[in-house]
DNA sequence: GTCCTAGGCGCC
DNA sequence: AAAGGGCGCCTAGGAC
């Protein structure tokens, strides 16, 4: 292993009497920045310590090539402790796994999934794992999604016609975003190519938006998801023509900020409270991270919602007509069915129907979109270029 | 052996 | 001025 041959993890053996194991996050400390001597980034976790997440490790791996083969360790054991040593112990007799959806644990409404596995954090871009899910013989694997759902209710919670126009414009919505807010000269479509960086910042402040992150974090996600320095400075220039557009949006934040503060708790579009007592905290920073979990839960809560109407709708509509379908997994804006073969059409439509139809809270002449993928396994057939060899040994590729 | 926290990381 | 929302599970390490 190429771990252990690195000079300051031998040294750290001898020292310590043990041997290193790269999971360890103390010992990651010592060996990275007493025996290999490297400077820390001045990323803290939660309590203050130094940390050693992805991020860290990325950025100490320009110095020295250990915190790349730590990142590498990471990865692989992630895949193969939480996904592949868990799915075949674990399977019943029919060959299935079967997991629970919680439904009300959550503060949003969603459901979440735990048990033998959970089934809302299968790794997105890994087709080996996610083609494990397959359908039987004779059916297919149908699933729908609503297109950047958390973005479609903040417009129409907000009212804010500019943003609502994104969607009734159809064409890429980071990229609609993007030419409506910085002015580009060039088409729509040509965004993607020509203006990268205008639409990766405004994707990462769209996010931001639903998260309540400022310009600071702003500019790291861009930066990171560039590879391009992005400042603070260019984020938060970027931030103020954003709400200059989007006027409406902003006051509408501001708004339920004022009412959140003021009250303590807030309800979503259908109802459901979400308390929020720390607002009251004398600490700052506790009484705005309830500010922001508020805000977030107002459309959190009615995307969640919609979904979870668009699937009841389905499941009713489906044993009326007794199709030979049902929904096995409900992934937060997501409805994964398996269906017979001859009726995947007539599902697809049903479910299509059933997700946008109009609950009193929609654009209006716009349902949101979805997006459908139909396949023998949960993979869709996206299988190219998974692995890559390296000398006598293979190596995962990076993820998309 | 069980339970807890910390740190990290998978998903939307 | 600055502020990343919602989940569950992994390992390490320590308390009991």
């Amino acid at each position: 292993m190429v771990l252990y041959s690195f000079v300051a993890v031998k040294q750290f053996e001898i020292n310590e009497g043990k041997m290193f194991n790269p999971n360890s996050v103390m010992q990651l400390r010592k060996v990275l920045f007493d025996y290999v001597g490297l400077s820390p980034t001045g990323k803290k976790t939660a309590t203050g310590a130094i940390s050693t997440d992805a991020e860290v490790l990325e950025q100490l791996s320009e110095e020295h090539p250990l915190p790349a083969a730590i990142l590498k360790v990471r990865q692989l054991g992630k895949i193969q402790n939480t996904y592949i040593s868990k799915i075949l112990p674990e399977l019943d007799k029919d060959n299935r796994i079967r997991t629970n959806f919680n439904l009300i644990f959550t503060t949003s409404g969603r459901l979440s999934s735990s048990g033998k596995f959970n089934a809302q954090q299968i790794p997105r871009d890994d087709p080996i794992i996610k083609s494990c899910i397959m359908a039987p013989e004779g059916y297919k694997i149908v699933s729908q999604d609503l297109a950047t759902a958390e973005m479609y209710y903040a417009a129409v919670l907000s009212g804010d016609v500019n943003l609502q126009k994104v969607f009734t414009s159809g064409g890429d919505f980071h990229s609609t975003i993007a030419h409506m807010v910085f002015a580009l000269p060039c088409k729509v479509e040509e965004v993607k190519e020509l203006y990268k960086a205008e639409r990766q910042s405004a994707k990462a402040i769209s996010f931001g938006i639903l998260y309540g992150s400022g310009a600071k974090k702003v500019a790291e996600t861009v930066t990171k998801a560039s590879g391009q320095f992005y400042s603070l400075e260019q984020a938060q220039e970027d931030i103020n023509a954003y709400f200059t557009k989007f006027n409406k949006l902003k006051s509408w934040l501001k708004s339920r900020k004022e009412f959140i503060e003021a009250n303590g708790y807030t309800y979503s579009f259908f109802g459901r409270k979400r308390r929020l007592p720390n607002v009251f905290s004398s600490d700052k920073g506790i009484a705005s991270h309830e500010v922001r979990s508020g805000i977030n839960a107002e459309v959190q809560s009615l995307a969640s919602d919609v979904n979870l109407f668009g699937a009841m709708a389905t499941a009713n509509e489906v044993k009326a007509a007794g199709l030979d379908a049902s929904i096995f997994m409900l992934v937060h804006d997501s409805i994964v069915s398996i269906v017979r073969e001859d009726q995947v059409e007539e599902y697809c439509a049903i479910l299509k129907r059933n997700t946008q139809k109009d609950r009193g809270c929609s654009i209006k002449g716009c349902p949101s979109g979805v997006d459908q993928e139909i396949g023998n396994d949960y993979s869709f057939g996206k299988f190219e270029k998974v692995y890559e060899v390296i000398g006598d040994s293979f190596s995962r590729l990076p993820a998309k």
